[in-house]
Parts: C-alpha cells; structure tokens; sequence
RNA sequence: GCCAAGGUGGCGUAAUCGGUAGCCGCACAGCACUCAAAAUGCUGCGAGAGCAAUCUCAUGGGAGUUCGAGUCUCCCCCUUGGCACCA
C-alpha cells in the first residue's frame, strides 16, 4: 500500500478542530465529586478595541497547555474566560464617535472572542462573563453594599489625585511617578469627597497571609513592600509647660537616648495650637504656606535638599533622659504615615544627620539600649502601614454606579438588595465635566429619585466605580455564572475555589491582585466563600516587546496583531513560537524571522506520517522517555521553551531513522498536543485514533529506565578534559583508573610527571592531577 | 538610596545538588535538487594558531575557595523591573 501523505494545510485543520470541540463541548466543566478539581485562571481581558495583542496569547496560552495537561492526568478543570470591560479607553473612544460604550464593548468583545476562537484556546466558553453585564454588576454593587454595611465603604472628603486630561480622581496605586497611569498627565490635586474602602483594616492579613500561598517570590515581596509593615513603637513627648504630648512613632526606641530634636510635619495639628506661644510665629507661618504651595512631587522627592524651621520659643522634653529638645517642622516628615511626627537620631540615621548637620543642630553618640526594655519604659509597641484606603470612586459613565442615595433626612442611604441591579442609564453625552462631576449628575431624571427609607426626596450618587471592582471578584463568578439568587451557589464553590493557578501580569501585584485578594477576605469573614485566599499560586508572564525593545501600546501604535500570523503559519506555529521564544518570566522582543523555525518544526512532525514502521532501538526508547520527564517537569515549571527544544530533539532523531514506531510517534504527539492542539489532533485522527488526543492519558515514564547501560567517562587532566572512555556501570575504580592511565592521549600528558591523587565521580568522570 | 531579577557566540537562548560551556532555534556560508528561484535535504558555524592531529583563550570586570567554577564566596561595573524623605 502507498501512503499518501497531505501538505500541511494549517488553516483547513485549525477550523475543523475548533468546531469539533465546541460541538462536543469538550471543555466545559462540571461539578464532579468523583474527580479532584483544577481551577485554572487567566486575567480576564480588556477588549480594547485594537484587537488581541501577541502579549495575550504568551500568558492564555500557557494556561492552556497546563489547563489541557490538568485534563489528561484525570483531573476536572474550570478554565473559564470573560470581559473586564468598564473602564477608561472604552469611554473615551465612545466619545469620540459618538457611539454608545455599551455598543462599543460588544463590538470589541466579538472581535477579541473571534480571535480566541481561532487560537484553539480551550476555554469552557459556556461561562463567559461580562463586568458591565447588569447581571452581573448587580453583584458588584451587592458586595459593595456589604462592605459599607460592615462599615468598610465610607465617603470622606479628602485631597485627591486629579488627571486634568482624562478628568477623573485616581487612586494611589494608579500614579507612577506623580503622573496618571493611564495617559502620563502629570496629577493635580483636588479636595473631593470621595467613596474609601478600608482596605487598611485588613493589612495585617493581606501582609501574614502571603506566608500560606504559592505564589513567585518577588510578588510575595512586592507586596510585602507595597502594604509596608512596619513594627515599632509609639512614645509621647511632653511639651515643656504646656498641656500636651507630641506622639512619635519610631522603629529604633533603642536611639531614644540619641534623640536631640523633634520634627513634626507643617499639618501637625499640634501647629496650630504651638504657634501662639512662639516668638517666630510669622516665619513658621511663611514656612507653612510654601509648603502647600510644593507639588506632591517636590515635596516627596527624596533627592531635594531638606528644609525646616524651628518652632522657637517652646521645647519638649524627652522622656527617657528629661533632656530639653527643640522642636522643628519640616516639609520632609510625611502628615499621614505614622503619626506625622519623628524623634530625631543624627548619630543613627543618615537623613536626620543631614538635617541636623545643615541647620547645625547637636549630634549625640549613644550606646544602644534594649528595644523591647525602651518600649515597655517610655511608650508602647505598635504596627504601622504605608498602604492607604482604597479610593473607589471615579467621576465618570462607564463604570458601575453606586448603589446609594443621598436623602436630605437620613444622609446615605443604601439601595434595597431587592433593587439591584442599579442600571446605568443611557446618556447623550458622557463627556467628563471639568467640575469633577460625574456625566450621570446631569440625568436629573436618574438622580432624582426617592430615599429606600423614608419615601423622601434624594439623589442618586453619581460617582461610578472604578474598572477594578469588577475584577476583584470575577473568578468567583465563573464558578456559577446564570445563578439568580446569588453571586454563586455555596456547594460550587465550595468545589471550585480556591483558584488553584492564576496567571497575570506584575504590573497588577499591587492593584487588582491585592484589591481582589482583600475583597476575598471580606467575603470570606461574611462566610460567603470557604476559603481566606482567592488564589493558591500566582505566577507571571513576562512581557512581549517590540523589536526595538520598547512597549507595545496602542498610542505608539506598533501592536503586532495576531490575525495575519494566524492566517499565514497558524495558530499552532504561534503558540508554538510564543512559547518558545524565550523563558516565559522573562519580558523578550518580538522577533518575526524566528518564527520560522516553529513552523519547520511542525512540518517536520507532519512529515514523520511518511516514516511510520516497526522500527525501534533501545537508544530511541530512552530518548523518548526523557522527553516525557522533560516536557512533564518542564512544564509544571513554565518552563515551555525547553519543554519545545526536548521535542524538537527528539523530531530530529526520528528523521534520522529510516522507520519509526506508531506508538512513539503516538507519545510525541500526545507531549506536544497540549502546546500545538490542531495539527496534533490531526495526525492523530490519521493515524487511525478514534477518540480525541484531548482525552488521552498524559504519557508517563518509567524513572529506573531513563538511563543508557554504556556510560561515557569524562579524563580530565588538572580539571581539563583530554580524553573520555566507554564503559558500562559497573566498571570499578581500579579498573577504571588503569584503563584511563593508559589511554595514550593521556598518556602523553601525565608524562614525566607524578600523580598525586585521582577523583573519581561515578559513572561520570575521572580527574588525575599531576 | 533600598528590594528583586539578570549580564554566556552575529541574534533569541541552553547548561546552575560545581564535573565535556554553547543544547534547541534564527541568521549566515558551502553543496545537492532546479532552466532558475523558493521550499527542502546535507555539511559547516565562539575567537585565535595550525596542512592536520591538536593546542591556547573564552560565560560583564577583579580577587578567592576547589582536583575542577558560567554555577559557590567577596569587591566592583552595567541592564531591567519595583519602591522611594515611610521615621
């Protein structure tokens, strides 16, 4: 018989597939107490409306090799996807064409679901979520309302961080290097009240808890460094004949006998009552308005040179030795972090040294004294953090409104449960107002509306939620994506959660991965989820760059789009060329030339159709089992470029053999199905398989065969490699020392010389110093 | 300044319980096939010396430990990411 083998037609084969995988719903997960579960998750995307990006695909594709590894060694897996589509360019791209948000996101979300699909991504399609979905955000705003019944949601009115250009109110964790996040405006300040959630409350937790996950290290410690602990102690300062104490907080109460000064900040409360009892009231007034003129980017800048002004006329008395200090303001002591007010050490710290050096204040040289023994005398210990309350609203449309009134008789007042959700109504123009009032505040007929409680007159909170609410909870709600009655039935999540293996981005550690984490915390105290964390293990994606190296974004428009590279080599050779490309931590260059070299390697599978016969060697054997460890292991470890080099060493083995066994073709198709699922489900169908390679058992390997019975023996002279012997395992080692002595290309080397000792590394090498 | 991860051929990288540095891929060169090109296959490919066998040098720089160091220790330089007057 001739066989006659096809060209590889990637794009017949990739649509066939695909469709047959959702007619058989191959994918969809269920409740099955007979199995252990495996929650998988991505970060659910932005739909932008440049479409798909090749960065996605590193990151989704990754879960999916593991979430279809998960499936073939027995285990039920949720990898489930969804939109987090509130949110800023959305908004701003509606505005400019005048077209709904809710228009554009559904066009946006076709195209990205579009593009998915035709990556072979094996989603459970049936659970896809939307964020602005009513349906859905009934349950954000529920939450929501839970919080502020617990007392964590309250409205204050405070300094915010402004983006003139996008004219919305930012969060702290939202500006790099004072400037917005988003758009790169530099941020001013506005006074607003603003809706907080304290997030605070649970720092203790958020820092501890970490200890009890998987996840990287360096996320562990970013957050760690963003919550800020910081264990110390609080010690109070008596003003000199004066009725008051200035409350210090200090990590080395040990200096307390080094203290020579007291600086507080110039938005101490305690100014203002002092002021009246100095003699340079005039110039410490002086001194306080500058400071409110500075920026937040001039005051907190670490480099620029330290000002301050004494308070002159009043001291205050350090409780440790009854020494009289003066007492200072300087803008470099920060208001909100500790208690806005520092016991100066020059002899101990650097930035106290300097301050006291230019404004030639005394500088006293201590032994250190025992810090517990200081707390206990002079103060009392205590935690501080330097994560703040989470700002939670934002002044504009597409976002979830909040789901509160204001009643001119009971002052907030929170929607009834019942009537949730709280739609958001259709606008002519969401236009952002330079007021800082939200587009919704000019729908009279939405805010104008009655108080739940009293029947009265109110309105409506036209504050809308930020995009990270609706991703603080989402992974809950693929669990039980239709439920009615609440955001997800307790039995389901019981089986589901927690997340078993979530993949994201670094640059969400300290944003949604710590907001989501919080908000888990808080349902979790409700007795709404079983579990204190959402996520088991976290890892990430390093990014995909541009060739130049830079960012890919959508204002420098150099996005690679996807849909091309799919079209010309297939969705195989780019998940293939994703992964291969380099360590998956690690960010890389798109580099286009390279791959070619993903699309010969699948050709190269293809064509092994040619060779299959009878054909197989114990050195063929071994091989392959080392790839099942390599592939195994390596993927467990993300490490999917070697994983692709040990097949691709194993393809070129097989070419080098005139015939090659169906069942070892068979083992190398089922390594490489989870990583290239089309072409492997391909060959498979050819080769006479009737169920999908999908459903087949992952390949295991026995661990006492991995290793050949003829050893290579490495002769080093000196630590230099001179030579090497063939041998099998069990040669001893005088024999083996013989057998290399006189080997005579080592001979000529330990000529005239003395061996002073041998080192023999069994089965490895021998080294014979001279 | 602090924290973290890195620095290996022309390029992306591999090898880290110390044991043949450069696997796999890209690019490049030669050959085969072809009227020709592409594709494909074969061969070569760190630098230097040599007809060759082979030798010397080489993993950011310097020192050290060791029979033996890309890998461990110390110092220094550089790149990337994060935090940054946090008391």
């Amino acid at each position: 018989m001739v066989f006659i083998m096809n060209p590889y037609n990637h794009n017949k084969i990739e649509k066939k597939w695909q469709k047959y995988w959702e007619s058989k719903k191959l994918n969809k997960a269920k409740e099955n107490n007979k199995k252990k579960k495996f929650y998988s998750l991505i970060e659910f995307p932005y739909p932008s409306g440049k479409g798909l990006h090749v960065g996605h695909i590193r990151s989704n594709t990754a879960m999916d090799i593991i979430s279809r590894k998960r499936r073939r060694e027995g285990y039920e897996v949720l990898f489930p996807i969804g939109w987090d589509a509130f949110g800023l360019p959305t908004e701003n791209y509606a505005i400019k064409i005048g077209i709904q948000p809710a228009i554009v996101t559904k066009k946006n979300t076709d195209t990205f679901r579009k593009q998915l699909k035709s990556l072979g991504f094996s989603f459970d399609w049936s659970r896809e979520i939307n964020t602005t979905d009513p349906k859905y955000y009934k349950w954000t705003q529920w939450i929501f309302l839970q919080l502020l019944k617990k007392g964590l949601a309250y409205k204050k009115k405070m300094t915010i961080n402004w983006c003139p250009k996008d004219m919305i109110g930012l969060a702290n964790e939202e500006i790099v290097d004072g400037c917005c996040e988003r758009c790169g405006t530099k941020v001013e300040k506005r006074e607003k009240e603003q809706w907080m959630l304290a997030i605070t409350k649970y720092a203790e937790r958020l820092d501890k808890d970490l200890d009890n996950t998987d996840f990287l290290e360096k996320i562990k410690i970013q957050q760690r460094n963003w919550i800020g602990k910081s264990e110390g102690a609080e010690i109070d300062f008596p003003v000199k004949c004066f009725d008051k104490k200035i409350k210090v907080f200090t990590t080395r109460p040990d200096t307390i006998f080094g203290v020579t000064y007291i600086v507080l900040s110039p938005e101490h409360y305690l100014v203002n009552e002092l002021i009246s009892k100095i003699s340079n009231k005039l110039e410490v007034e002086k001194y306080i308005k500058n400071t409110k003129n500075k920026n937040e980017i001039e005051r907190t800048d670490a480099k620029s040179e330290k000002t301050g002004i004494e308070l002159k006329g009043v001291k205050a008395i350090n409780p440790a030795n009854k020494e009289e200090i003066p007492i200072w303001i300087a803008d470099y002591v920060l208001a909100n972090y500790g208690t806005g007010a520092v016991m100066a050490v020059p002899a101990h710290d650097e930035r106290d040294k300097q301050f006291a050096l230019k404004y030639t204040l005394p500088i006293k040289e201590i032994d250190l004294a025992n810090k517990e023994e200081m707390i206990s005398k002079y103060g009392k210990p205590i935690t501080k953090f330097k994560l703040r309350d989470w700002i939670f609203s934002r002044q504009r449309y597409w976002g979830e409104p909040i789901p509160v009134v204001h009643c001119e008789k009971c002052g907030i007042v929170p929607l009834n449960e019942k009537d949730l959700p709280l739609k958001l109504p259709k606008v002519k123009n969401y236009q952002p107002t330079e007021t800082g009032e939200s587009p919704l505040a000019t729908i009279s007929k939405w805010v104008n509306t009655k108080c739940p409680k009293c029947k009265g007159k109110a309105k409506r909170e036209t504050d809308t939620m930020p995009n990270w609410a609706g991703s603080s909870w989402y992974y809950l709600r693929y669990i039980d994506t239709k439920n009615k009655k609440a955001f997800a039935d307790s039995k389901k999540l019981k089986y589901w959660t927690p997340v078993d293996w979530y993949n994201g981005g670094m640059e969400h550690t300290t944003l949604h991965l710590l907001y989501s984490r919080f908000w888990h915390k808080f349902l979790f105290d409700e007795g709404l989820v079983p579990t204190n964390e959402p996520y088991k293990k976290r890892t990430s994606h390093g990014m995909i760059l541009t060739e130049e190296g830079e960012k890919m974004s959508k204002s420098k428009g150099n996005i690679i789009n996807p849909d091309e590279i799919v079209k010309n080599l297939g969705a195989d050779t780019l998940r293939i060329h994703e992964m291969f490309i380099g360590p998956f931590d690690q960010a890389i260059a798109w580099n286009s030339d390279t791959i070619a070299g993903s699309r010969r390697f699948l050709e190269k599978v293809w064509k092994l159709q040619e060779k299959i016969g009878k054909d197989s060697n114990e050195n063929i054997e071994i091989l392959i089992r080392k790839t099942i460890k390599k592939v195994t292991e390596d993927i467990e470890g993300m490490r999917f470029n070697t994983a692709i080099s040990s097949m691709m060493i194993l393809v070129n083995e097989f070419e080098k053999q005139s015939e090659i066994d169906k069942i070892d073709y068979e083992i190398l198709l089922k390594l490489l199905a989870p990583f290239a699922p089309h072409i492997t489900e391909e060959i498979w169908l050819i080769l006479g398989n009737k169920k999908s390679i999908h459903l087949s058992s992952w390949p295991k390997y026995d661990e006492s065969k991995l290793v050949e019975s003829v050893f290579k023996i490495m002769i080093q002279i000196n630590g230099k490699v001179r030579g090497q012997i063939e041998s099998n395992a069990d040669i001893s080692d005088q024999e083996l020392e013989k057998t290399a002595i006189n080997k005579p290309e080592i001979k000529k080397w330990i000529e005239g010389k003395t061996i002073k000792k041998m080192i023999i590394i069994k089965g490895k090498l021998i080294n014979i110093v001279v």
